[in-house]
DNA sequence: TAGATTGATACCTTTAAGGTATTATTCAGG
DNA sequence: CCTGAATAATACCTTAAAGGTATCAATCTA
C-alpha cells in the first residue's frame, strides 16, 4: 500500500476521468492508469467500472473512498498533533511542588503556562526536595519547584523569584504594633520551625541568619509546612519566619512584619529544577514562561 | 508523507536501534538513517534522541508512534472492508418486492442470503413491476422480485421458483369437498381478481387460462393483493386463484384446491430481475443464492 | 589509550514512478 | 453504415528516489 496510490485514487474517484485526474495531479495519463491498476491488483478488488465516458466507482470503490478519506484525515491529525508536541504545545508535564511552596508564585507561573499552552496537561506532585531529585532522575517528573539548592552535576535550575523573609506574629505579641522588626529581637522569642529534611534547607537558612545575628533560636514547635505554622501563630504558639508569598494566608490574629537590621541574604529564592540533558520542548516552553514571569516580576519591583 | 517511512519509524521506535531495525526490515543501516532523517525533516519534529547506545523516542516521537499505530490499523481495516465489499460480503442491497409476493419463497431466499452474507444489509421496498423497472434503471434498487415478465433489452431475470396455481375456496362452497377442481368448473363462479397494473400481469395469465378453457371469468371483486383476496374468500365473497405459496395463509373458512384438466402453463414463475450490465459482487452473490435455492427446491420436488 | 559500537556521510547501483507515442474500443453524427 | 472524437490501455524509454558498500566521527568500555 502506498499513499501516492491513495491520493491518485481520490483524484480519479473525484473526477471520474483518468485524463482530467492526471491533469489535476500534474502527471500524464498512462502512469495514472497504471497506478490505479496496481491498486486494484493489490487489493484484489475492482474499484472502478470503466465506461466509454470515464471511470465510475463500484460499490466497493465507494466504500474505499470513504476509508481513504478517513486515512488522510488521521494522517493530517497525526502530523498536526506531533508537530504541536514537538513545539511543546501538546503533552503532559509532571511537576513537583513542596509542601507550602504552592503559594502565590507557583500558581501564577502555572497559570501563565496554562494560558500560553492550553493543550499541555500539567500533573502536580507533592514532593520534598530529595524526592524531587530522585523523581527527576527516574524521569517520573520533568520539573520541581524548590527553595534552597545545592548544585548537582546532573540537575540544572532556573530562578523563579526572590522573596523577602517576613515574621508572622500574633496580634497580641509585643511586636505587633512595630512597623519593622529588628532581626535580633527574635533572640529568646519562641519560634515555630520546620523539620530539616534535605540539606540545605529553609531551616538551615534561618539557623544561619540567627547565628550571624549572634544568637540561637528558641524552637517552640516543629511543623511540616508553612500553612500549619501560620495557623499556630494565629493561636499564639509563637512567631514564625515565612517567605513573602505566605502573606496570601490572611488568618485572623496574624500579621506579617518586615525585618530591619537583618543580616545579608535575608531573602529566599524560589527556583525550579530539571534534568541537565533534558531538551524536551515542553520543558523549554515552561522555562520560557518562568523567565518571562521573573522578568515581569522584577520590573514590577523596580517600578514600585 | 510516505507509509514506508512510517513502517521504518515503527521499527526503529520498537528496536531503539537503527542497525537492528535495519536488519529487521531487510535493508542496510544507511538508508534507514536517511529515511528517519527525512521523516523528521518533513514533520519538522525531532522524533528520536540519539544516544551512544541507540535511539530514544522523544515525547513527540512517543505520541507519533501511537498515531502511526492507529494509521496502520485504519489502513488494514480499510483494506479488509473493501475486499469484503469486493467479494459482495459487505454492503447494502436494495431489493423490491411486490404486494403479496412476500410469501414463502422470497423470505426463504432472503433468509438464506442473510445467513451466507451476514454483513450485507438488505433494504426492502414495496414496488409493483413498473416501479421496479424504473427504480432499477435509476439504480435506486439492484433487484426486484416479480412473477410475470416481458423481456426487456436492459433487464435480465433469474427464475426463483415455479409454483402451481391453486383455487382458494370457502369451506361452504360446493367444491370444498372435492380433492381436485376441474379448471372449467370456474365457469360462472364469482372470482376475486387483481387489478391489471403493468402488463403482462398475473391477471392476464388468469384471463388467458380461462380463455383456453373456453369461458370468461365472472369477476366478483377486484382487490390489491393476494392476502386481501384470501380474506375475502374466507368471508364468502367467492373464490380466487393464488400461487401455491399463498397456502401459508391459513385462514379459517378457506381451503386450497389443486386444479385438474387445467390448460398447459397453469403454473406461475417467480423471478428476480436486475440490470443487464450490473456486475456488482453483491448482485452476483445474491443470484448465486437464488440459483442454489432453485436447485435445492427442484430436487425436493423430484424426491417427493 | 585502544577497541568496539553507535549513527552519519559520500558515492554508486537498482528499482519504480513518470513521460511520449500509439492502440483498441465505444459512442455520436453525418 | 461509416468516420471521427474520446475513452482507457499498452509498449517503450527517461528520470527520480530508494537501497547498497565503504567509510567516518563520536562515544563509551576495558
Amino acid at each position: 500500500m502506498d499513499l501516492r496510490k491513495l491520493k491518485y485514487f481520490e483524484a480519479v474517484a473525484e473526477e471520474k476521468h483518468i485524463g482530467r485526474a492526471a491533469k489535476l495531479l500534474h502527471i500524464s495519463q498512462p502512469p495514472l492508469t497504471r497506478q490505479i491498476h496496481q491498486l486494484e491488483e493489490e487489493l484484489d478488488v475492482v474499484l472502478f467500472n470503466r465506461t466509454p465516458k470515464g471511470m465510475e466507482l463500484t460499490d466497493a470503490g465507494e466504500l474505499f473512498r470513504q476509508e481513504v478519506k478517513n486515512i488522510f484525515a488521521l494522517i493530517d491529525q497525526a502530523t498536526e498533533r506531533t508537530q504541536k508536541a514537538g513545539r511543546g504545545e501538546l503533552g503532559r508535564l509532571d511537576i513537583a511542588t513542596f509542601g507550602s511552596g504552592i503559594l502565590d508564585s507557583i500558581p501564577q507561573v502555572l497559570l501563565a503556562f496554562k494560558k500560553a499552552y492550553p493543550e499541555v496537561s500539567i500533573v502536580l506532585h507533592q514532593m520534598d526536595k530529595g524526592e524531587q531529585i530522585k523523581a527527576l532522575r527516574q524521569k517520573r517528573i520533568s520539573l520541581g519547584f524548590n527553595r534552597i539548592l545545592s548544585p548537582l552535576p546532573d540537575i540544572r535550575s532556573e530562578l523563579v523569584t526572590t522573596e523577602a523573609l517576613l515574621l508572622a506574629v500574633n496580634t497580641s505579641d509585643s511586636m505587633a504594633n512595630m512597623t519593622h522588626v529588628p532581626f535580633d529581637s527574635l533572640r529568646d522569642k519562641p519560634l515555630i520551625l520546620y523539620p530539616t529534611s534535605n540539606r540545605p534547607s529553609f531551616v538551615d537558612k534561618i539557623y544561619r541568619l540567627c547565628q550571624l545575628s549572634g544568637f540561637s533560636p528558641v524552637v517552640s514547635q516543629e511543623v511540616g509546612d508553612a500553612v500549619t505554622a501560620v495557623a499556630l501563630v494565629a493561636s499564639g504558639f509563637g512567631s514564625c519566619i515565612v517567605p513573602e508569598s505566605a502573606t496570601v494566608l490572611s488568618l485572623p490574629g496574624v500579621i506579617y512584619k518586615p525585618f530591619i537590621n537583618a543580616p545579608d541574604e535575608s531573602s529566599v529564592d524560589l527556583s525550579c529544577i530539571y534534568r541537565k540533558g533534558d531538551n524536551s520542548p515542553l520543558l523549554k516552553a515552561f522555562l520560557k514562561i518562568v523567565i518571562h514571569y521573573r522578568m515581569q516580576n522584577s520590573k514590577q519591583v523596580v517600578t514600585r
